[in-house]
DNA sequence: CCCTAACCGAGACGGTACGTCCCGTCTTCAG
DNA sequence: CTGAAGACGGGACGTACCGTCTCGGTTAGGG
């Protein structure tokens, strides 16, 4: 039926897909999360709502399409060199993005309904958080090409531990914008990296902070005994 | 003003503020956030909505108020006896918070919405961040006076870290629940805190997991050459 | 623009309409004008407050409309024979409306709303008065081509008698019924009908209930000597 | 207990209830019936609401008090010399009172609400009905005095009659001025008395309105054959 | 070159929840 | 015991969106 359905009538307008996804992005920055709504999404578009509930079943499930298409565009793993320096790249790259005015709020509030709304949840995840997830993936492999890292046996092992590290990168950065409400600068991300690198002992004597301009290149993976 | 203020009057009924609060956590448990109305917790508490609506401007604030109840009860600073054992203990405690139904999914609502509002941001900052954030300052200060972390000279920067840190441990709890949708059990907390212990590049060479129970513990803090 | 506006969207439904009133009247005679309830009127009718709201502005004018309708369906202007009996009919049949449970106070309530508002008062106008004016002037047309009553040469003042007419005997009825709280009967008609006629000085001799039974009929317009 | 009662304890503040009579009067006139709210009256009054629901038990008492205490004050029936200088300054009189802002809308309002409360409708025929009411039976008993109406034998009949004919005054002016929206300007009102007197058919010759100045004074009750 | 099916805009529909207003009662404190 | 202040339970209000539906009119294919 894919192939055969739709063959014969008026085909829908790919304009109007546009300007709906582009009429919701506007309509986040300017009004939020919890004060868009779809009438008005339409009116913005200058398509009627019909239109809108024909390709979209819920506020969710756009609003997720509309972000994703932000992430789309924005996320690339250029190789920076070390691990550290991709490390720090894809806590900037999230950061910025998250940012966003129609992005970090839009996401926290559509993963908060996709708690009980499994679609949803798989829709998020496959819309925007694996294209985040690529970021330390990559990342990782190219460390462990590099040397920087161990390589690791256990696969199921391994699984767990990029799941982890994404939770940590993610999660942490998230939380410092939405919930801290503080900015992912410079020397934020620095910090951060130190210290998802070398951890809270650390490795510089300084722990993370710690005249990390100059230490932290300098004792890459923690100098052995 | 406050003491002398409200003299007059017939005064504000304790026991209701109490339903109130007990109403919307028990609403929060049964329908979620999304489903949570204002006149359905009021019709549970046995109160009128005007009560209601005299005592909290919004479902947000009110629902900021009866998840920071829970924090309150559920939250201790215990001695663990080792830095490791006091993170581990936060971590736990900090998912068993956010994985009952009644917080995770509503804090982040709330945090989504307080994107737009200071008076709410700040609401959360008091009534639930900085509550959480203790775990992490007292756990860092012991570690401190038993010798396992260098003490701090520069008292910013010994704020940023506190900050960062708290970013970490809280960020990535939630991203673990809520958006990978992963419980916080014990071995996942185990490989959480020996990478906020030891970083990415790992101090037991097996790196995060690797055959944490036995390495773990006797190289806590990278014995110093 | 009247006809060609309202050429677009959906169109609304007579079928609302007609349940709306028919809602409104059974309220009215159930519950009364004090106790009646728009949201109430819509459940009845199986129709959506906002349909209602779409329609009427306010309780008055909804009100105004239904009560309209019985006016409509039970205003006749039948030829009696003679203006007595016209003008005994009329009165009948205006004590009869007002008498329906549905009509009187429904209509005072209404009314004193319309002091305060222009834009009620001539809905009411229009949509009850004047209906009920065509007994009164359509009556005195028959009576003048009878010879009854003389005819009149200013048109300006015969306006101002057919109101002042209209007012005598609709605010009678209205009077009687409301304020007085007594029924519009057989005998009570008569003797109104023969004050009206022949005022209070009286044709009879006996004024204004004096056995009308022989002397009204047979004393029509006063025998000229 | 009546006598007994109210021995001891704090008196009732007589200012009180002029102040509270007072503001229902000044919201009658600036708000009209349907926005006069109690809670505002008490607040005008600078008094609680518990003082006025006290001595009021709702809304229509209250206003009917008030309105009452206007009657009170603006009714008189003096002499004015005949029949027909009596009953016009009675309608002149009934119209100015009912003009006043305070007054037509808020009886047409109470009176409706009136029709399904009997001690309502008690209060208000003794506050108001029954004053007005003096001014027709008064009138009507100088008329027989002087001789320009005859004496009525059946005493059952001739409270008949007193009731009609103020039906017939009464509500004629209040139709005039609620209804029709017109004033009681000095040319109605006699016109109207003209018909009162003399009937539709007319003692004149020319109809109510047809040179009354001159024609009416000088035919009082029709010259029998 | 027209037919026709699916599209599109507009907007009314039955609903649900909202936040406000006022009701009439109560509870407290001051005189 | 009165009176002010004001919170209380309750109920209706009128509004805002929801997601669905019914219209008339448009717009591509496929015949």
């Amino acid at each position: 039926m894919s192939p055969s359905a739709r063959r014969t009538g008026r085909p829908r307008s790919a304009e109007a897909d546009r300007a709906i996804l582009d009429a919701t992005r506007a309509a986040l920055v300017e009004l939020g999360w919890a004060k868009l709504t779809l009438g008005d999404v339409a009116a913005r578009a200058g398509v009627a709502k019909t239109t809108l509930y024909r390709r979209w079943a819920s506020k969710c499930e756009l609003v997720v399409d509309a972000v994703a298409a932000v992430f789309d565009e924005h996320l690339e793993v250029a190789d920076h060199g070390s691990l550290r320096a991709d490390a720090e790249a894809a806590v900037n790259q999230l950061g910025a993005l998250l940012e966003r005015p129609e992005t970090g709020t839009a996401l926290m509030a559509v993963i908060a309904e996709a708690v009980h709304d499994e679609a949803l949840r798989a829709r998020v995840r496959s819309a925007i958080v694996d294209r985040q997830k690529r970021l330390v993936t990559v990342g990782r492999e190219r460390a462990r090409l590099r040397g920087e890292l161990p390589r690791e046996e256990d696969p199921d092992e391994a699984a767990r531990n990029a799941d982890l590290i994404f939770d940590v990168v993610a999660g942490t950065v998230l939380h410092r914008l939405m919930v801290s409400g503080e900015p992912v600068d410079p020397r934020w991300s620095r910090d951060f990296t130190e210290l998802l690198l070398y951890g809270l002992t650390g490795a510089t004597g300084a722990g993370p902070g710690g005249a990390p301009g100059t230490a932290s290149p300098g004792a890459p993976h923690r100098a052995a005994p």
